[in-house]
DNA sequence: CGAATAAATTGAATCGTTTCAATTAAGTTC
DNA sequence: GAACTTAATTGAAACGATTCAATTTATTCG
């Protein structure tokens, strides 16, 4: 049936202890006897098997990876940066989608103890962490994703947000905009509150006679759709009362971008908006958006990195964090307040 | 350490074989004994060692995915399909993103074998399927997602391509349009050449003199850039010869509607373009895109159904093939020709 | 050349389950 | 109550790797 390791050892010639070495201490196997068994392998098909190498060793090598939604594109490149420090590794990624429901994440994280795994990343879907205290009790590796490990053992990537919600408010700043809606999220999503933070914080370092004047609005559903019928409503009976958008993430410029057109309004001439995450798409949108970078893929891939770490190091590792800087990308979404618009 | 099912054993005064047989068999145990075991069970908090149970009974209850491009909204959909399916039936997924590399598939197929997965759903990147034929040996299950099985021992899950192909150019035809722009791939993509055939078997049924005129022209990366590039060079110091244009997939189109708009051409007015996949963002986009729908999310579903069907039931298992059928969104992007263009 | 040291190799024991032939206990039947 | 059937339970033998103490082989040095 499947070729085992003692079938390699005798077409090899050598001991089963000796193409264990082979795979595990190479540089511990003479160079003539390293490629005999090589060979052999090779000529054989051999793969080890893991569950009885786990079963012996302890050692799965397999990480569990849960996010809210996988069809947002941040998820997708970030799960690709995971994707590709786990496999030069040689560990292996269950990838869980959670659909935000923290029921779904129940049970994935069930699963992902049964499975074993030695690692999980996770970008929680609720602002309570009780279900991973359980996690890291059973000494699995807890590494948070795009979020702070707040009174938790564990590491942490993420990007500095209130640092892009400046970034934002400055740059609109720049182009002249004193009047400005931020049509974002919840604030119970640690993201929106803090580049709302950030933003404000910009504000505040401004002289106060030159400082803009900012207009929350909130959608719930952070989507293309979601953002549609909050601005629409909001424009029903009122005049324009702003020069720019800072939205919540790029499917919500999008879908402000497309209400503003069908009022009849240009983008920029008329209204600048700016968004967020830098998707994939944003480059392609009939009106090129404006939006803060995230540096996703290597998101994904430094807390893939740190989660191995932990497993290679379970007795003597340090719990970090990390912390990447978001960018500015201008395209043709922002642009100088116009003289009609000013007016307004 | 962890607690094993002797110590389980030892607790409820049984013997190893008896707790074995309360999880696997358990109404061959006698009820009083049942009872006194999973309090053992509950009181020493419990949890069976995976790799041993794997090792012992070869059943790991896990399978491969691996799509070519996972940044693709298709294989996004098509994946949460898989995983809802999976999630049902006890089963977990290892998904692997190829890139289009088969360098990366080879790779992540030995992944999979060393994990003992018990399926494979594959959408194999290149059209060879020498390293497939490797995996059925093992007697690993194979199922072809998005592809047909020939020359293998598989299941498959597909959409009728050649239909979809008929229905975009039925589409076109009904609203008028003779002269018609085929952008789309390579011919060694099978979708490419099944839908491409469809296009022309709907022409050829067509009376002759009725029959419009079709014009292919093939991009390398069916990306918006892809086709912006091509589709600028085509319109380099040509005048519009056709007034609509069939794409290979939705980003392509996205890519199209762009390049016409830059160079002042009305969509749909001068020039209808028909997509292919119906992403998200189809109907999102400034210029709704009319596009061929494909059931991506029951796609996967189905196809994990059939990797399971088959795991559960390796030796007495009939390969099938389930195929979908397309169906056309008529959304903005197309319209009835017009006056002006049907005389250029 | 022989002793001492270092480098390679060996193979039995082990990891925690499942499996199944063998054993024991309980229940039926005449 | 003996003979037979059926139901429960047992425990040793796998599964396929890793580990490590023991052994063999190669190298160095006086």
């Amino acid at each position: 049936m499947s070729v085992s390791i003692r079938d390699v050892a005798q077409k090899a010639g050598v001991s089963l202890g000796t193409v264990s070495n082979v795979f595990n201490r190479p540089d511990a196997v003479a160079p003539s006897t390293l490629k005999k068994v090589q060979k052999a392998v090779a000529d054989l098909g051999f793969v080890p098997n893991a569950s009885a190498r786990t079963l012996r060793a302890g050692k799965t090598r397999v990480l569990g990876l849960v996010v809210p939604d996988i069809s947002n594109p941040f998820f997708t490149d970030l799960s690709k940066g995971v994707n590709d420090a786990v496999l030069a590794a040689g560990y292996v990624v269950i990838l869980c989608n959670t659909d935000e429901s923290s029921e779904k994440e129940d049970k994935y994280l069930d699963v992902l103890v049964a499975q074993n795994v030695q690692g999980v990343l996770i970008t929680p879907a609720r602002d309570s962490y009780s279900n991973l205290k359980a996690i890291a009790d059973r000494g699995i590796g807890l590494t948070l994703v795009d979020r702070s490990a707040i009174g938790l053992e564990a590491c942490s990537v993420g990007v500095d947000d209130a640092q892009g919600g400046a970034l934002a408010l400055q740059h609109l700043y720049e182009l002249g905009h004193r009047d400005i809606m931020l049509l974002t999220g919840a604030t119970n999503i640690p993201q929106v509150a803090e580049r709302e933070k950030g933003i404000k914080a910009a504000i505040a370092d401004m002289p106060a006679s030159k400082r803009p004047h900012l207009t929350t609005v909130r959608v719930d559903a952070m989507s293309t759709y979601g953002a549609q019928e909050v601005l629409e409503k909001y424009l029903k009976d009122k005049k324009l009362d702003f020069t720019a958008i800072i939205c919540g993430n790029d499917l919500v410029a999008l879908g402000a971008i497309r209400t503003l057109r069908a009022k009849g309004y240009d983008v920029p001439a008329d209204v600048s908006v700016i968004g967020y995450d830098d998707i994939d798409f944003a480059q392609s949108a009939t009106v090129p958006l404006t939006s803060i970078a995230q540096p996703k893929y290597q998101l994904g891939f430094a807390a893939a990195e740190l989660a191995i770490a932990e497993c290679e190091n379970p007795g003597k590792h340090t719990h970090q964090r990390i912390e990447f800087q978001p960018q500015l990308i201008v395209r043709g979404s922002t642009g100088p307040v116009s003289k009609k618009s000013k007016g307004a």
